[in-house]
DNA sequence: ATGAAAGCGCTAACAC
DNA sequence: GTGTTAGCGCTTTCAT
């Protein structure tokens, strides 16, 4: 016998404590349960007068629905899976606002959880799984993990290359590409990039646009004088933008004219590391950014952006499950979208 | 009959497409479904033996459990629900970071939901509480809404100040006394206060520490001149933080010496709308804030700081959900923590 | 130590 | 339109 609640409810009246299941609500309604649930579902006749009867049972006796029970019967939790590296990063801190918002009105519940490693991704994977989600928003942690999952998928930001995964990332080469052009174009010729990590597809991409762009100037004689760079991969993080940065400016080799920033952790870091040695971008030196942390706004003088479409990335990721949802004949696609190139010394407004 | 899955599936052997239960398991590895099942779960008795075999079929098979079919029928799903008023909020991305980790050590997974409004608030925690989680942690969003929940339940940060419920939050009304007490000491006698709803009880409790560290002193003549105060409660935004002190700025009959900015996000708007009109703190102006932004770091000099312990609230309020949940008799208690003042001209380090 | 069986709350055939 | 029923995958007695 299984009782640990509603002991003893005796002729199957909800007892105390217990919360009342849709068995209780069709029997005080004086209606079958197929009934009750077709009240509840929308699928299938109910006439008006007894829906009207179900529910105000329903109401009196505090019903509410066990989505575990309806998700294992029905194949559908009605549940989605958010997995991203670090909730505490901006981007991704909108992100899982823009996407909870557009889930919940699509009735989907968001079961988030962040990890950092390869390893740590597959076991998160599979937990969330374990809850029979039925899609997937994914920020993978590499550009080699490789997965089967058994939902609909769609690879924020980054891509895991696996193939025929829907993903919407953005074009970060032809962004750092601008980026970098633009810097030589106002004259700078010794640029110096500090990225994060060289296992990720964006941190790929954006190394890819910056020597793209320095292309066969690199170390020749151009209008001005030859152009020379330095690339320093380490992580997205502050810490690593500080480091970084001291390392450069305390170098006897060779001094850049321009350090640019690969994410705003990045350039919170770099910022850091120039006030402590009293430098100031753009007078002492030039100063670029991927992405826009709020600080621009007010310190922003002189500082080139390169502005991905953060929202629009998270919006057409949901969309995209949304669809896979609805229709799961949909092909899964990879869209790109571009960003935005913002000139040094304009104070954006805030919101 | 019911066939969504693993269609004519003959003598039971799983299908392709079809994921393997339990019971396939069991049959493949000649045991009864009970022994599978406790083998996984761990209660009860199973030969070693067996239990090599079953996990070695299981590992075969690719079996994984369904853990909507396991909460439906122990009632436990080993889930929490996190509610709180936006993702985008820096406090609130760290807490939900910290809390995710430790509950993911605990072995439960974190359904997350923002509801900005009272109204959305109720509903969204219903939703929540269908997928019969375990337990919450929730951030209200007003000091007046009252809910019973059929789970233990924790709130963080704010209060709502239902009677017997469990609680972490910081001192503010203690951070923000002290925090006025140094800005009087160091000779400011001009005070403006720039802050968010009212109806939040960290707000309340702001206002209060605030007015209480004034006392007497208000409107009366002290050592270096009589002391006026004024009050601008909105939104824990940067956008009212730049009106309020662009406001506090074009007012002919008073003028602050000393901006007290209530949050990290007021804080910047502020920092935007002094940077707009060329005055620069602490030179021109005094400016204080409740907590600290990255780009303190660099821009800090001068801007006395409460901190609140962030993290620590977080974590203390994921170990008392979890003490909950394995000991259902704890008392709900209710934990204040307290903050630290950090005197401006520091510049901290980053992580 | 293990198997058989009941049943968690719900949905979806199916019969009427 | 509505009631009945089978069963989703699992846990948990209970008997052996």
């Amino acid at each position: 016998m299984v009782a640990r609640r509603g002991a003893d409810r005796g002729d199957g009246a909800s007892a105390a404590g217990s919360r009342a299941s849709l068995k209780d609500v069709a029997r005080a309604a004086g209606v079958g349960v197929g009934t009750a649930s077709r009240t509840f579902t929308g699928n299938g006749y109910v006439g008006e007068e007894t829906r009207q009867r179900v529910l105000r049972v329903a109401e009196e006796l505090g019903y509410r629905p066990n989505r575990l029970a309806a998700g294992l019967r029905s194949d559908t939790s009605h549940l989605v899976a958010l997995v991203l590296p670090d909730l505490t990063n901006e981007f991704y801190a909108v992100s899982s606002q823009i996407i909870h918002a557009r889930l919940r009105d699509a009735g989907y519940q968001l079961l988030v959880a962040s990890a950092g490693t390869v390893e740590d991704e597959k076991k998160t994977l599979e937990s969330l799984i374990d809850y029979r989600v039925d899609g997937i928003i994914h920020v993978p942690a590499s550009s080699g993990s490789r997965f089967r999952a058994p939902c609909p998928i769609v690879e924020l930001n980054r891509r895991s290359h696996s193939p025929g995964i829907a993903s919407v990332t953005c074009d970060d080469a032809a962004g750092f590409r601008e980026l970098t052009r633009s810097l030589l174009d106002r004259g700078y010729r010794d640029l110096a990039l500090i990225v994060g990590d060289e296992g990720l597809s964006t941190t790929q991409e954006r190394i890819a646009g910056f020597r793209d762009a320095l292309g066969a100037r690199e170390g020749t004689v151009h209008s001005g004088g030859a152009v020379h760079s330095r690339v320093l991969p380490g992580s997205y993080s502050a810490d690593w933008g500080h480091r970084a940065c001291l390392e450069l400016l305390g170098a006897t080799d060779w001094q850049p004219s321009v350090i640019v920033a690969a994410s705003p952790r990045i350039a919170t870091g770099v910022a850091l590391a120039l006030t402590q040695r009293g430098i100031v971008p753009p007078r002492d030196i030039g100063f670029a950014s991927y992405s826009s942390p709020d600080w621009f706004s007010f310190w922003g003088g002189g500082v080139q952006t390169f502005l991905p479409p953060l929202d629009q990335m998270a919006r057409r990721a949901t969309d995209m499950l949304l669809g896979q949802l609805s229709d799961p004949t949909t092909l899964p696609s990879s869209v790109v979208l571009s960003g935005e190139l913002r000139p040094g010394g304009s104070v954006r407004s805030i919101g």
